[in-house]
DNA sequence: GTCTATAAGAGGATAGAC
DNA sequence: GTCTATCCTCTTATAGAC
């Protein structure tokens, strides 16, 4: 019995090792990816930055691929939880959240901890496409955000005029856009001020209310 | 004389069959970049592209960084050329060649002929950033729309909340957005009706006007 | 599961003949 | 200036000892 419950116990102790150097490992993938981009970043790289060599990488994840998709999937993941912590807020309807999401996406972005994939890089797309983690979690995501859209839309604080789709892949390409990235490189804005430009730039458009 | 005069003759022809020979090259690179982006696009592949050995590539242009030096001055050119033809239209003001100028862009880019370059990819950016070419073309192109903008603001139909530079930024980035791309490949709507949506959510928002 | 060492191959660039 | 053949570096991935 007692030696059972030792086993269990360093059994469990061993995993939260390992399970702590993958979220380690993750961690680092999310900051290169979000600095140099899927093609720029090498494993070479990951593993010198966790400070483990790349053969232990390659034992946690199978492929430089798979380490791309870990980070995505731990994105999206803070970003399931924060659409519910703001499906929970009854303050808030349905285009307040959406202009929420968007904000933590740029500040996200700023920060540093975004990771942006190439849209044109097939090898990674197929397998990305190919991995349940991340495909269920994206659509799971895509269907909370379709929900807070249809009901911006009904309440008429979002433009009808725009397909469902069309908001939902302009708000995904705003969590990437260059453009606070290059404004802070100009240096002459507040981190805040620009993030609100580039919401009202997005929500408000560039012509005149 | 005459000698004087055959010899001139072939000279120019023989620099118009290399100028043709660099047109073909650098319109290679230009569908190239805008199909894979220039880190998955490779020399070998421009070369077997336009049909001549890669060591052969090399006497046109010194390095990869070079070619896609060159796709950008091609594009820049194309679109100070429209701006030109844009400027002398006096039906048109300020308001309505900046939207023109974007309309372009997208098509440009849904047509396969927009180059599209890594902001991340720093030997690249020290590539162009010092070629004269390329920088004083994009300063050419930054200033007029500049002026586009500030009239533009002027008469109150550009929003003067936001700074000159972001608005510029943001026409930029429009050029190399991913969301018409994605939503052509969703395969449902016309390129016409899809570029006018992102056209709208560019200049009016995603909010209700 | 961690390491060192290395395989295997892609890709940028060049040598040298013509 | 064009070609073939090659160099050389970087990068992904794995072998095999501990």
């Amino acid at each position: 019995m007692r030696s059972y419950n030792r086993s269990v116990a360093r059994l469990s102790f061993r995993q939260k090792v390992l399970r702590d150097r993958e979220d380690a490992i993750v961690a680092s993938v999310n900051r290169l990816l979000a600095a140099k981009g899927f093609d720029l970043m090498t494993v070479d790289e990951v593993a010198a930055d966790v400070g483990i060599a790349k053969a232990s990488l390659y034992k946690h994840f199978a492929s430089k691929e798979a380490l791309a998709a870990a980070a995505m999937v731990r994105v999206l993941e803070i970003a399931l939880q924060l659409v519910a912590a703001l499906q929970a807020d009854a303050s808030l309807d349905a285009f307040d959240r959406l202009k929420a999401v968007t904000r933590w996406a740029l500040q996200t972005q700023l920060a540093g901890e975004m990771p942006s994939l190439p849209a044109q890089n097939s090898t990674l797309r197929n397998a990305l496409m190919a991995d349940r983690g991340y495909v269920d979690r994206l659509i799971e995501l895509s269907d909370r955000l379709g929900e807070w859209i249809s009901a911006a839309q009904a309440s008429g604080r979002l433009s009808r005029a725009l397909p469902p789709e069309v908001v939902l892949y302009t708000l995904f390409a705003r969590a990437c856009d260059p453009v606070p990235g290059v404004l802070r490189a100009g240096g002459s804005y507040e981190d805040e001020q620009l993030i609100e430009w580039v919401l009202a730039t997005c929500f408000d458009g560039l012509a005149t209310r």
